[in-house]
DNA sequence: AGCTGTACCTGCAGGC
DNA sequence: TGCCTGCAGGTACAGC
């Protein structure tokens, strides 16, 4: 489900409830989730929460983390009830409860050394992020120098990471750029739209605490409204805000795109 | 090197 | 109702 601001929501949710807080146990529900050796994180505090592109880290004060990616269905779920997509749970030392629930079961846990997370594979191939470190002279270039279409240039997460399908669509959207246009191809004009739509988009997506469109949950367990939003993700059919013309859905890269035909050159 | 297609899973909506 | 197909917000890997 999740792209940078879903994440970034999980984020701050489990800073607020989980650091501080001491592991007694790690529960596995599904073997197929888990790497590293759980005994690592008995009497572990959390001492933070990070995030990086798409991916989660926990970081314990013995000097080892739960490195996570939730995937398309995954949840992390405070003092929830345990449901037939819970894969694990972790126990704190006051008796609440973290749920890592996985419809999909295509998320994962890794227990490593917190001085090892930015060698995961994950994370090692990550590329610069919106609002960290993606400046417009690095995204120029690798625009520029990119053939492939630009949607699936912003969705590679080794070139940018954060962007998933559903923001990709609606900053392409609000550039009003074809997402099936060559990179390359793409003026200075173009460029800086893009540039700042990516950021746009993803800032209204935080604040509405990402898109529930199907399973994404905050750890609270409420959705998020973004859905109610959306610029022409999931629009198929329906009139473009803009000019009143029929959204229009293709695939590219086996994925749906979705696009103004009008708006979008 | 860098791209595309497919696999990994489960659930759900839509067509018949 | 039920079966079948296709599709879903992500990544890893094979193959070109």
């Amino acid at each position: 489900m999740p792209e940078l601001p879903e994440v970034e929501t999980i984020r701050r949710g489990l800073e607020k409830y989980i650091v501080g807080k001491r592991i007694i146990s790690l529960k596995i529900l599904d073997n197929k989730l888990l790497q590293g050796h759980q005994f690592h994180l008995a009497g572990g505090k959390v001492v933070a929460v990070k995030r990086f592109g798409k991916g989660l880290v926990i970081d314990l004060h013995n000097g080892y983390s739960i490195a996570a990616h939730i995937k398309m269905t995954g949840q992390f779920i405070y003092q929830g009830n345990i449901t037939k997509h819970s894969r694990a749970v972790i126990e704190f030392e006051d008796n609440n409860k973290l749920l890592f629930n996985d419809i999909r079961r295509f998320g994962w846990l890794k227990i490593v050394k917190t001085s090892g997370i930015k060698n995961l594979p994950f994370f090692k191939q990550l590329g610069p992020e919106p609002f960290r470190n993606l400046t417009l002279i690095y995204f120029r270039s690798m625009v520029k120098k990119n053939k492939s279409p630009i949607k699936s240039l912003l969705m590679n997460q080794t070139k940018i990471s954060g962007l998933g399908n559903i923001y990709t669509n609606d900053a392409l959207n609000l550039a009003k750029i074809n997402p099936l246009r060559k990179s390359s191809s793409l003026k200075e004009t173009d460029i800086k739209l893009l540039y700042r739509a990516i950021h746009e988009v993803l800032k209204r997506g935080l604040e509405f605490g990402g898109a529930s469109q199907t399973n994404y949950l905050n750890v609270l367990g409420q959705k998020g409204q973004y859905q109610q939003h959306f610029l022409v993700y999931d629009c198929e059919g329906e009139k473009c805000y803009n000019c009143g013309n029929i959204i229009k859905k293709t695939r590219l890269a086996g994925r749906g795109t979705f696009f103004c035909p009008n708006c979008q050159h």
